[in-house]
RNA sequence: GGCGGCAUAGCCAAGUGGUAAGGCAGAGGUCUGCAAAACCUUUAUCCCCCAGUUCGAAUCUGGGUGCCGCCUCCA
């Protein structure tokens, strides 16, 4: 089975053939590190991430790439504001988006490439595209002479003539045609900059990204991807700077590109100030839950934001956490025995989930439907679990097929908060205590007493449930 | 103005020619001292509206309505 997938600048599905057999290589537009990252940030780090993993499944040996834009204006004025350097603002947030990656259980790429560490690949690309006469120098600034490159608009879909009947761009007397964009740009007084052969200056935007993929995947790598608004004109000039720098080969292979959050069925997003950082809700909702709500739509559809929302996100994956639980906790008990019958209604369930995953993730990624299969696994072993007759061998399968399905999206069904080796130990030991006051007062039909302990156990974070053989309790 | 997208139950959301996945919420039941969890049953004669193509359409075509995005930094 192949994965198919949405192709941006064909607009179509297609199969994915990687340029090299058995190898995948992306490269995915991180964010501009001026302050912690937001909801929509986060969705398309997230997509990024289950599409990763997902081709790793698959058996790919996948590199990823994911840059930090870190020198730009918008780093500049926030620096600026805030009385500090630019750099030390770029390194602080750089290091802060590691903290709610991880929280949202995003893997680290492989390369993490700089801006400010490519410097010099960007200044041969300029100096490149200067020789072969697709870029022109004017006052210390470098622009790309867009219409010298045949295919602009190859992405974005749409012609020069179109986009200048719409062009509300400032008239900049330094261009030679409005669609122009900035290479380099001459540094203005107490900006940071780089020594070039156009005088002192810094990269223009969308450079560092050719630079960067051109560096560590080389032209033609598979997989190019990043946000919906970034298609026009970040991707639209990447792909003519580096086409136009490279003899003939394609930049990227596929483009790929995940629709936006909305708050309100308004976009969300840094200029219109509407948008919810991830370390904000991270006070209110666990990682887990926030990808678990990202994931739930396609990733091509807009996905509006509320608390709500994630209140329903949580209780799905509650529910999938519960069938874990509740399948473990049977297997420590059920005593193995021969196995039988590989007929079992369980068996077909795990096999059919399994295909169902796969079809679902194998059609452009779709993870909402995979869910699908991953409730039904989840109410069949449920229900399985109600029976008298199980099998250890059926229900290891269903468990384990539950756990790999899930953290095939990125999902660790199984966590429950950190305790330590020794202190779960304490922990157990305590509990056995509790649960055997507390059922005394059951004894003696003191309720009170019962309820007490088990709703401030609850407050503490440890649910009490009581079961025909006896309480179970686990943390949440 | 140019280009593009979307419209499925109370809410969220798959499905894109063969007769509506899944989740949350709701209702009834089983279990329970109660609760929680879990299980069973139930919840869209219908997929924004109109016309058309077809044996057959939520799915294709045309028209309409509504919402949104890109065209300027933005995931």
């Amino acid at each position: 089975m192949t994965v198919r997938l949405f192709n941006s600048l064909t607009r179509l599905k297609e199969e994915f053939v990687p340029r090299e057999q058995g190898k995948a290589a992306i490269y995915a537009c991180g964010p501009t590190t001026y302050n912690y990252f937001h909801l929509g940030n986060a969705r398309m780090l997230v997509v990024f991430d289950m599409v990763r993993r997902y081709l790793i499944f698959k058996g790919y040996d996948v590199t990823y790439v994911q840059n930090f834009t870190d020198v730009d204006d918008k780093i500049i004025k926030r620096a600026t504001e805030e009385g500090c350097d630019p750099f030390v603002l770029a390194r602080k947030y750089i290091d802060e988006y590691f903290k709610d990656a991880k929280a949202l259980n995003i893997i680290p790429a492989d390369v993490h490439p700089k801006a400010t560490e490519h410097i010099f690949e960007m200044i041969e690309i300029v100096r490149k595209l200067e020789e072969k006469g697709l870029a022109y120098h004017a006052e210390g600034d470098v622009y790309f002479a867009v219409e010298k490159f045949p295919g602009y608009g190859k992405l974005s879909g749409r012609s020069l003539e179109d986009m200048q009947a719409g062009a509300r761009v400032e008239v900049d007397e330094k261009k030679r045609n409005p669609m122009d964009f900035a290479l380099w740009k001459k540094a203005k007084k107490g900006e940071p900059f780089w020594e070039s052969p156009w005088g002192k200056g810094r990269p223009g935007w969308h450079i560092e990204c050719s630079a960067m993929a051109l560096k560590y995947l080389g032209p033609g790598f598979d997989i190019h991807g990043g946000g919906g608004d970034l298609i026009f004109p970040h991707h639209e000039n990447e792909i003519a700077q580096s086409e136009g720098c490279l003899d003939g080969e394609p930049f990227a292979k596929y483009w790929m590109h995940n629709a936006f959050i909305t708050i309100n069925q308004e976009k969300m997003s840094k200029s219109l100030g509407n948008f919810f950082l991830v370390r904000d809700v991270l006070q209110k909702f666990p990682g887990d839950v926030i990808r678990f709500y990202l994931l739930g739509t396609h990733y091509r559809s807009p996905l509006d934001f509320d608390d709500e929302k994630l209140v329903m996100a949580s209780k799905g994956l509650d529910r999938l956490k519960n069938s874990v639980r509740l399948a473990k906790e049977a297997l420590n008990k059920v005593l193995p025995k021969e196995e039988t019958l590989s007929e079992d209604e369980l068996i077909k369930t795990v096999q059919a989930a399994r295909k169902d995953f796969e079809e679902a993730m194998d059609d452009d990624f779709n993870s909402a439907q995979a869910y699908a299969a991953l409730f039904e696994l989840a109410r069949e072993i449920n229900s399985y679990l109600a029976k008298e007759m199980k099998q250890p061998y059926a229900l290891t399968q269903a468990y384990s097929t539950l756990l790999e399905l899930g953290r095939i999206l990125g999902f660790d069904l199984e966590a429950e908060e950190a305790v330590s080796g020794e202190e779960e130990g304490k922990l157990g030991q305590v509990m056995e205590l509790v649960l055997e006051i507390r059922q005394n007062a059951r004894k003696k039909k003191d309720w009170n007493t019962a309820d007490l302990i088990r709703d401030r156990m609850k407050e503490i974070g440890i649910v009490i449930e009581d079961t025909t053989e006896g309480a179970r309790w686990y943390l949440k």
